[in-house]
DNA sequence: GTTCTATTGATAATGATTATCAATATCTAA
DNA sequence: TTAGATATTGATAATCATTATCAATAGAAC
């Protein structure tokens, strides 16, 4: 199941996010290397909700020496960085989305064809707030993902 | 990480669960069979969000000849019967807990001790629908999560 | 009881993620 | 510029939950 952005977003920002990227490592004592540059350079230029492999097949066909396991870190550093943010559907996959000059949003997911719409709402996200303070507890982050049919996907089975 | 559920509930109704899903059994031509039973017996007991492995060990005090396997699939069984509903938090094992006789409800997770809390909103829920509605799809099922830290483990760290 | 079929439990396969480690690249300080 | 210290890399192995396989067994129907 691939999931797909209904959303498309400018990307005249990935300069900025780059500039971050580097502040972050520096601030860890971490270096700036070629293949880090390369994987966040392709990444930033996808607009989509992706998995680790499907980051890798693509950073694999412009640049074959780059391995898996670089990818992957890559994409642990950009999630600490604050610059991509996990989603996760349940479906054994975990899949990253921009997260740099990206409001919050939750996920309305299509089970038949994997279509993803991006919902918010602010009153929902107030009343979660509300749970949480009821209870005593500190949020640190929700996840609300709702599952349907899209109405294509509903004419389809009919 | 252990989570466990901060409401209590009343077991009487197991009997009624036992009858539902021996129906559930005959109607897709299969057995009511030894291990089978005795899983759901377990199962029934435990009010809990609970792994595979969990009940797996617990199964396993008593019954030693019953095998993982089994304990995985009639898990699987009772989702199906719509005995029980998956939870799943994120940390790469999806629990299970009682959905006969129990109202829907969301989770509010404490990401220092595990603690969880059972959470409910008619109007987030509703929020939801309209959500839902507004892109034309049709709703199977929606998980919200929150994660934050509870009153105790605000201390603890404090 | 006989026959057919579902079930079982041990074990293997799968697949995503994480860890390991020797080789390599980068940085720092002389 | 160079040597030594340290971070990074990529191949590969380990991990872990889940799912599939399959020969042996148990249940149902006759
Ligand atoms: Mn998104
Ligand atoms: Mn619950
Ligand atoms: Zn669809
Ligand atoms: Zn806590």
């Amino acid at each position: 199941m691939i999931f797909i952005s209904i959303k498309g977003c400018t990307r005249g920002i990935n300069m900025e996010a780059k500039v971050i990227f580097d502040r972050f490592l520096s601030s860890r004592g971490m270096r700036r290397t070629a293949p880090r540059d390369k994987v966040v350079n392709v990444f930033l230029k996808i607009e989509k909700h992706i998995s680790t492999q499907d980051l890798y097949s693509i950073v694999h066909r412009t640049h074959k020496e780059i391995g898996y396991a670089t990818v992957a870190r890559t994409l642990k550093l950009l999630d600490e960085a604050g610059l991509c943010r996990k989603v996760d559907f349940g479906d054994g996959t975990v899949r990253y989305e921009h997260k740099y000059k990206h409001e919050h949003h939750d996920h309305l997911a299509c089970t038949g064809c994997g279509k993803l719409i991006e919902i918010y709402n602010k009153k929902l996200e107030k009343i979660q707030d509300e749970l949480v303070k009821k209870h005593g507890f500190i949020q640190k982050s929700h996840r609300l993902n709702i599952f349907g049919l899209c109405p294509k996907c509903q004419k389809r089975k009919a």
